[in-house]
DNA sequence: TTGCTCCTCACGTCACGTGAGGTGGC
DNA sequence: TTGCTCCTCACGTCACGTGAGGTGGC
């Protein structure tokens, strides 16, 4: 079990590009847990895990750096660094605020949606 | 009838901001059909038509450059400028790859909701 | 040795946000 | 005259894209 990626084969399994994980390290989002005797990032499988949750949680993130708390409130939870009852709420608060963001984004997908069947009406009936 | 409305009642009712306003000017989407003495800028409802599809079409849009594109293309068909059946397919290619990003958000935001439901369990069951 | 993958700067880009300083119209 | 809304620069920001020049490991 080779439990350490190169940040290609990482970008090609997650569908980030290889600046953008780079950009995440250096804005601390996900640190890769090694580094080769040349200096390559090395990935393991939770450093995989955490950039497909990021790349998941992007589109209805306000901001990285939301996203970097939301995280915070994860990884402390789950290692147990902190007052879980606080942490608890805080992370609850922050998905409930995503959540809120998914319903907009859904309108105006919808509403996208409708311009476009519009649009497509318009430039068939245009056509004959 | 007043069909001139200042900026700041299209930014409210479009639900735009100033700067998104006059920056999609600055590109060239959408210029006011008028301006007053002190050189306010003029928008007739047509206009504000025009900014509201924008904004709807922006959650799919590759980038404002191509919005400009597809919004050329629906001009020219309405107004008869140019070959009715090249701008039709032109408008229709346009309109089915902005449906694909359709269909691709909408992937997205179908796991942003996964990923924040697990999210959720994580919060309450550490809670308890 | 040759490729291919990776590295670190570092400047560029897109879509705006945010004042700074000034004017218009009821 | 006082507010409120608008105006034009112009610099700042966020999330990366895109080379430039150099190194590592099979």
């Amino acid at each position: 079990v080779t439990d350490h990626h190169q940040i290609g084969e990482v970008a090609q399994t997650v569908g980030l590009s290889l600046r953008t994980i780079r950009y995440y390290e250096e804005i601390g989002l996900v640190t890769p847990s090694g580094r080769s005797g040349g200096g390559f990032r090395l990935y393991t499988e939770a450093d995989i895990a955490r950039l497909g949750l990021i790349k998941d949680l992007k589109p209805v993130a306000s901001s990285l750096e939301t996203m970097g708390e939301l995280l915070d409130c994860a990884d402390r939870l789950a290692s147990g660094d902190g007052d879980r009852g606080e942490l608890g709420r805080r992370l609850g608060l922050a998905v409930d605020q995503a959540m809120q963001r998914c319903a907009q984004l859904q309108t105006r997908l919808d509403a996208a949606r409708d311009a476009l069947n519009r649009l497509a009406a318009v430039a068939v009936e245009r056509a004959r």
